[in-house]
RNA sequence: GCGGAUGUAGCUCAGUGGUAGAGCGCAACCUUGCCAAGGUUGAUGUCGUGGGUUCGAGUCCCAUCAUCCGCUCCA
């Protein structure tokens, strides 16, 4: 396995780089200077994701009897929140040490008073090296107002100086003032460092419903959903009621979630509006542990199906300690990006914490009464949960190739963009040999409107044959399909109707009769 | 959030205070009987954004936004 911390920058610009030049993936507000953590699909990006999002719904939800879907809605009731947790959990107002980095609930600060020295930089001795950086440091009132107390805040501008190869003892405070505090919550009690301005560090984002909402109002307040199971769990009953499922059932949902992250990073793998593909198996308390081990080979069987092979995923079985508190069991379903080894998808048992929390919340009953046993249990529930835009950016990475192609001694490299054929945006490209020749224009023009309602095909007639295949190979399409003049018939009677195929991967072709093209092309997408 | 770097055409980048550039890509035409870069012509720039210094700023200064790398964080 690979070291998982290996990593390649390089190409991970290349594909970033292709992503916008050929339209997959762009930066959300681009023209505006961008908005933070936020990403938007393009022609080519939108057809892949929906490709992704309509296998995997057609898989777990259509082909399975066991699996009903549901769609609920973004805004999100305070109450559902409150209840799940996410609402309490996590807004404490936190805030961080300038001097020592380390971490401070803001609300637990004392106030403090005394004479706080600030300087708006510091440099060395002989000017190789200054910082404008302000900084600030606090003497208790009890203590004496010593300079010497006070110059203990330089240490802020150490770590800097270091990297000059200067000493303190070189350091040069600029602007240095005092001024008198009372009651401070500012300055860190341990060491009289200014703090940074206290954060909220709850990731969700808050809103208010209605015109005349009052912010502070927790009836009027909504929040948009951090994940995608909270409004399953809500609904479990009704469906349980309205579908006739009975246990083990699952009920899965596909749609957007947002969460703030204080730092979106590596592409739209940690994004601020992402899309979820979410199951969540309702099952015997007793069969949770099989189950997620069930799920687990699904997943990989799933993975293998879009074109990232099993041997590409890296299971991490996630140790006591280390998972959620009511999970008995969690897998971290990981895959080697090129900016390092991330997690893909989490399967989780959760036992049957969810529907209690929500029964305790709502006061309605969670219970489900099983027929054979005369039983009644809460159910449990085992969770594979799945980053859509993270798939996509693995399907995109584990797709990216290039090929060494040289010939007469000149180099040529091919990029192509491997994508298993029902992944590819574009199935199938339709070109004529050449664009002057009429009727190999228009039969190629026929095949293009039989193939369209069926599949998502490319007509193109521009520049030499051999440089509309690269294009294609660049953007992953799997087939091109060319009418030349044996197609015209004029090569022979038996190639009269036929067209060749060139498969991506291999560079090869075949031929074909045009009236099979359909079959065998649906063949390979589905 | 902290530290470092970067931001100029669709992409990759050059431009060191004095008229905005290259390669690739893109569009049109020519050429082309199956694997890119042959010929001719052309389009595309708030030099990330906003201030400041200057006679003059892509270039210097400040702020801000965004991206990348390393920490941190990820209920």
């Amino acid at each position: 396995m690979a070291d998982r911390n290996q990593t390649d920058p390089v190409k991970m610009e290349k594909i970033v780089s292709l992503c916008k030049r050929k339209g997959f993936i762009f930066q959300s507000a681009e023209i505006y200077g961008g908005l933070n953590g936020c990403w938007d699909y393009g022609p080519l990006g939108v057809e892949l994701k929906r490709n992704l999002k309509d296998y995997w719904w057609r898989v777990n939800v259509q082909e399975r009897p066991d699996i009903v879907g549901m769609d609920g809605s973004i805004l999100t009731h305070n109450s559902v929140l409150t209840a799940s947790g996410h609402v309490g959990g996590f807004t404490d107002p936190l805030c961080d040490c300038l001097l020592s980095k380390e971490r401070l609930r803001a609300d637990q600060i004392p106030a403090q008073s005394g004479t706080a020295f600030w300087w708006q930089g510091a440099r060395s001795a002989d000017g190789s090296w200054s910082t404008k950086k302000a900084f600030s440091m606090l003497v208790p009132s009890a203590e004496p107002k010593d300079a010497k107390t006070a110059r203990k805040g330089a240490a802020q501008y150490y770590s800097q100086m270091a990297g000059h190869g200067l000493t303190p003892a070189d350091i040069e405070l600029i602007e240095e003032t005092t001024e008198e505090v009372r009651d401070s919550v500012r300055y860190n009690p341990a060491n009289g460092s200014l703090v940074t301005e206290a954060r909220s560090f709850n990731l969700m984002f808050k809103t208010t419903i209605g015109a005349a909402a009052d912010e502070n109002d927790p009836s009027t307040t909504g929040w948009l959903r951090p994940e995608t199971a909270q409004s399953i769990f809500c609904q479990y009953k009704n469906i349980l009621d309205s579908s006739r499922m009975k246990i083990p059932f699952g009920i899965a949902q596909i749609g957007k979630s947002f969460r703030n992250e204080i730092n979106p990073r590596n592409f739209t793998f940690r994004s601020r509006e992402f899309e979820q593909m979410e199951i969540e198996y309702f099952c015997r308390p007793e069969d949770g542990l099989a189950l997620t081990d069930e799920w687990l080979e699904r997943c990989l069987v799933f993975y293998e199906n879009i074109g990232i092979p099993r041997d590409k995923i890296h299971i991490l079985d996630v140790p006591d300690g280390e998972r959620a508190f009511y999970s008995q069991k969690t897998y971290d379903l990981e895959y080697a990006f090129p900016f390092g080894v991330q997690e893909l998808q989490g399967i989780a048992f959760r036992t049957d914490y969810d529907l209690t929390r929500h029964g305790e919340g709502s006061g309605k009953p969670m219970e489900y009464f099983d027929e054979a046993s005369r039983e009644k249990f809460i159910p449990n529930v085992v969770e594979p949960s799945a980053g859509c835009d993270r798939t996509v950016l693995a399907v995109l990475c584990e797709a990216y190739d290039e090929e060494e192609l040289g010939k007469d001694g000149k180099s040529d490299i091919r990029v192509v963009m491997r994508f298993h054929p029902r992944m590819a945006p574009i199935k199938a490209a339709v070109f004529p040999l050449l664009k002057k020749n009429p009727e190999q224009v228009r039969i190629a023009h026929e095949i293009e409107e039989s193939l369209r309602p069926f599949m998502n095909v490319f007509y193109d007639e521009g520049g030499a044959v051999g440089r509309r295949y690269r294009r294609m190979d660049e953007v992953g399409t799997p087939f091109c399909i060319t009418v030349d003049f044996a197609t015209l018939g004029e090569e022979g009677e038996e190639l009269k109707d036929t067209v060749t195929i060139r498969h991506r991967d291999s560079m090869e072709q075949e031929r074909l009769p045009i009236k099979e093209l359909l079959h065998w092309l649906l063949k390979r997408i589905r």
